[in-house]
DNA sequence: AAATGATACAACCGCATGCCG
DNA sequence: TCGGCATGCGGTTGTATCATT
């Protein structure tokens, strides 16, 4: 038993408006508001027309003050931030839009958007490979193609960490809050908030062969105990030093490091580690298609993450983001043991700059 | 000039949500 | 509290227009 339609749709038009049809729905609503009644509008003024198909006119079509086409660089900077940060949630997006529609920004975002920084992507990608392969033809082979999805994991974990952790309200720590999610993305979301280490982030990294090296990687942020509350550790040289320090007794069920520096009691909290196989799992492999999921997935929500040359390159857009205050600085991957900046948060709800810093410990057991 | 493909955008569809009796 | 209904919303489809061959 399927839901009762709406209205009957053989005695409806659909299709395109008409000019006549668009005045008479104007001037009723312009004199008398719509009534608080969509579906018993179009009959009060002789409208064949279902009353969704009116109220989707109206919205999006003959509102005053709607504007059509013609997104402007700011406007660009504010979807791709939006849409990064709180995923397609168009009518949220285009409440920070005066003038524009959900579902304009919508078919902005899918026709033109995405394509400017997917092809950009696609572009580097290839460049990337010629580059370094003067035989490729184009096509991405599947190392890239992981390491593709590798970066593109990090980055979108440690941010989510880093967003709930700025903020225990934010958008990540609040389920309600959530977007409708694909199972996988779900899944994938869970796990990072519920886990301080992630199993997903082993199958970010390539895992070990038996008689490789063990490299441990882990990802934390260093927060000052003192103010552990506000949260404003101030780094210096020293302070990288004593935790290089702190490292040597480090174990690999520690969660967070204890260090001084100066007078200062720091603590580095780790958030996910990688790439710890003991050898008797290290024919252990991903979960079956889990990098086609990831790509699928990074496909349709993003226009994915790579390196960060990529990131910067891919995403002119945001290298504006600067002129309006809204940093976006990613983790750097060229360090052993390196403080990056800050991390950007779309919403600007935390701009202080140096209020996190995120580290990424790179160590041989 | 015609055929074909690509693109942009308007409109539709159906599920989710909120309101109200 | 529950059920019905209207509205909101996001994904998808249809179609007009433009570009390319």
């Amino acid at each position: 038993m399927g839901r009762a339609p709406c209205c009957d749709k053989n005695n409806v038009k659909r299709g395109p408006w008409s000019p006549e049809e668009d005045a008479k729905l104007k001037a009723y609503i312009d004199h008398f508001g719509t009534g608080g009644n969509w579906i018993a509008l179009p009959q009060k003024i002789g409208l064949k027309r279902c009353g969704k198909s009116c109220r989707l006119r109206w919205l999006n079509y003959l509102r005053p003050n709607i504007k059509h086409g013609g997104f402007s660089e700011e406007e660009d900077n504010i979807i791709c931030n939006l849409y990064i940060s709180i995923g397609s949630r168009w009518s949220v997006i285009a409440a920070q839009l005066p003038g524009r529609t959900d579902n304009d920004i919508k078919n902005y975002w899918n026709t033109r958007l995405k394509k400017k920084l997917l092809g950009r992507r696609k572009q580097s990608s290839i460049n990337r490979i010629s580059s370094t392969n003067p035989d490729a033809d184009g096509v991405e082979d599947s190392s890239s193609s992981q390491a593709l999805s590798n970066a593109a994991l990090e980055r979108l974990q440690l941010h989510m960490q880093l967003q709930s952790l700025q903020n225990p309200n934010s958008f990540y720590n609040n389920h309600v809050l959530w977007p409708k999610l694909h199972p996988f993305q779900e899944k994938m979301v869970l796990q990072s908030l519920k886990e301080s280490f992630s199993p997903l982030m082993q199958y970010a990294f390539p895992s070990p062969q038996q008689g490789d090296e063990q490299k441990v990687v882990m990802y934390g942020q260093l927060v000052d105990s003192d103010t552990r509350q506000q949260g404003h550790p101030k780094f210096s040289n020293s302070s990288v030093v004593g935790l290089e320090n702190s490292l040597n007794g480090i174990t690999s069920s520690d969660s967070y490091i204890p260090f001084t520096s100066g007078d200062h009691a720091m603590d580095l909290t780790i958030v996910s580690r990688a790439g710890v196989v003991e050898p008797a799992d290290a024919a252990a492999q991903p979960v079956p298609n889990f990098q086609s999921e990831l790509e699928n997935f990074l496909n349709s929500k993003t226009s994915g993450f790579t390196s960060q040359e990529d990131k910067i390159g891919e995403f002119g857009c945001f290298k504006e983001m600067n002129r309006y205050g809204e940093g976006m600085n990613w983790w750097s991957n060229d360090f052993e043991i390196k403080a990056s900046s800050n991390s950007w948060d779309s919403a600007s709800v935390l701009k202080s700059e140096g209020m996190f810093h995120d580290y990424e410990l790179g160590y041989n057991m």
